[in-house]
DNA sequence: TTGAAAGCGGTACCAC
DNA sequence: GTGGTACCGCTTTCAA
């Protein structure tokens, strides 16, 4: 493991000039950058980061705190994460801090208190009262991807917006008996509970106040799997529409509905929030949004922070995009019209 | 930020002594490390893992080197590996590696390199030849699962196992015409082949040779979906029965069945291996491995060789449990049984 | 049992 | 432009 002090002894020059000439700051004639570098290759020189870091304070690391690794979305926003930083050369250091365990009481509580990032972004966090507090007294900037973070910068859709209009895209379909399904059965998402506001404010402005029902379920698509096959087996008014709090929610009853014999979408409608990548598969209409593009400007947002501490945090927010597939079709009130199409619902098969 | 020879100074001791007494190596007395402690938590003291690296050479950090985060196995086998490292106070740092893309050229190039880790955890990795030098290189320790690693440790199932037995459990059930589905399709991994190896010699055993079929797909629910709905849709000769290269697949398999009008399992039986979170869900008989825990042994083996350089490496492999649930069902020739069970396949509705 | 001092591998200030 | 040197914060001989 040859150091720097081999490199400069090589290449003829004091340690300072290497060390110029090899971060590039600093005057160094172009002569000996050029035979220092060549020095540093032929010894295969890798500098200390450890070294580096004590005496400049930056780590050239961040940190990403996650609660979830196996849900679509915090998969899509770490892999974002990940590639931005890798194009800047970073490392990151993963804290899986599900919430209401050990290992995030320990990761608040000791891990991140080591500072050995010189920024944190978190995705989805929702931090407790005391969980915010400890974050902003490590003194680093933090981005975060969702979830709520004031004194923070803080990225993602406009969620109210997202289920207002997948709201409004089924009742011009001319649906009323429209559910909103999923959240609410544990822990309340701050993401969640926008956009149930979402929905209510919809159906508010349609006149449908008085149809307006949640159903509960876990955000996953067991979750909804097992919330529609309650729905939409027993309810002697079964709704004709579904909006779901997230795609996964809603493959979970697209899948329900075809057990139960009820047709997607002439018999039931289903709208999700997310494209997530089944979406296509199950044909289902969902209003868009790109977890990994997030992902990738947590990172540019952190840099900026970083390159200069004294800019304030920013709040982003991006609009979700309609995407129509044939999960969504009009209310059908006779409810006993012919099929021709032996596969409804599947106009897109991959 | 309050150093070691804070904590020195108002603990009345030297600098020397305020590190034996906080690390627990080395001679103090019960008294002054009392006292040195108590200084420390009443100034909140954290020490520099930075500087400790310097002078120890040990990082207290792990890379673990991924090439995919949003399939089940690979989350699960990370949580696995984090919640452990956790519990041993380690950090890790992840690396997504993708095969074939230049952030994985990036990473084995230079971010490896640095050695910001006292040691590898790679999953699922499957390096190319100039990759494994790389690794080697490193000279640290390297602990796989699954995947190839000669000169690493390797931790997994008995893949050949598992899947002879997936298709012995067809065959007994009366399947003669069996095929097998996923992998191939573009990289193969070498868990992928010894699973088909695994089917073929089963089916060879029972004399099924000439019966024997591989259909290739992408090794996800998508994937495994597209390549039952040509293999079930178009084939004249339909199987019987389908032994699935993973979960997913078979999930896949089992929608794409459903979307076409056959029935799960007494016109098609499916099974697969893994026991994916939706395995109970869809009520797939499978041959369960639990990737959590194979990231958690990881962990320990890799700390075996962190202790003691000196132990080699290892191979571990575990044997997959046959979980039989109702994806699977005795053949029937007729055909046109009569159903008596309106929903066949879910008795184990969530 | 404790303290003094020498680094670990770099960076950065300052004089030349 | 370049070299000397102090120092980042901690661990670890070695003496006392």
């Amino acid at each position: 493991m040859s150091g720097i002090s081999d490199v400069a002894r090589l290449a003829g020059v004091s340690k300072s000039t290497a060390s110029r000439a090899l971060s590039g700051s600093g005057y160094v004639s172009e002569k000996t950058r050029a035979k220092v570098q060549k020095v540093a290759a032929s010894l295969g020189y890798v500098p200390s980061t450890n070294a580096a870091s004590l005496v400049t304070g930056r780590t050239r690391n961040v940190g990403v705190v996650i609660p979830y690794l196996h849900r679509w979305f915090f998969a899509e926003v770490l892999e974002g994460v990940q590639s931005a930083l890798l194009e800047r050369g970073l490392d990151l250091t993963l804290y899986d801090a599900s919430p209401g365990t050990e290992a995030r009481r320990r990761i608040f509580e000791d891990f991140l208190a080591r500072k050995r990032f010189d920024g944190l972004i978190a995705v989805g966090l929702e931090p407790e009262d005391h969980e915010l507090e400890q974050l902003l007294r490590i003194g680093r900037p933090v981005v975060s991807v969702v979830g709520s973070g004031p004194a923070t910068t803080v990225i993602g859709i406009d969620d109210d917006d997202a289920a207002r209009r997948a709201t409004q895209h089924l009742i011009a379909l001319g649906h009323r008996q429209i559910a909103f399904v999923g959240g609410g059965s544990s822990r309340w998402a701050s993401v969640d509970r926008r956009r149930l506001t979402g929905y209510r404010s919809a159906m508010a402005e349609a006149g449908l106040t008085e149809l307006a029902s949640h159903i509960p379920s876990e955000v996953t698509l067991p979750g909804g799997y097992a919330a529609a096959v309650d729905l939409l087996g027993a309810s002697p008014t079964r709704p004709t529409a579904i909006v779901a709090v997230c795609d996964e929610v809603a493959i979970g009853a697209i899948i329900a509905a075809r057990r139960l014999g009820i047709r997607v979408p002439s018999d039931l409608s289903v709208v999700g929030i997310d494209d997530h990548e089944y979406a296509e598969m199950f044909a289902l209409t969902t209003l868009r949004q790109i977890p990994r593009e997030q992902g990738r400007a947590a990172v540019a947002l952190l840099e900026a922070q970083l390159d200069d501490p004294a800019s304030g945090p920013t709040q982003v927010a991006s609009t979700a995009r309609l995407i129509v597939r044939a999960s969504t079709g009009p209310v059908d009130d006779r409810h006993s019209v012919m099929q021709s199409d032996p596969r409804p619902g599947i106009d897109h098969v991959m």
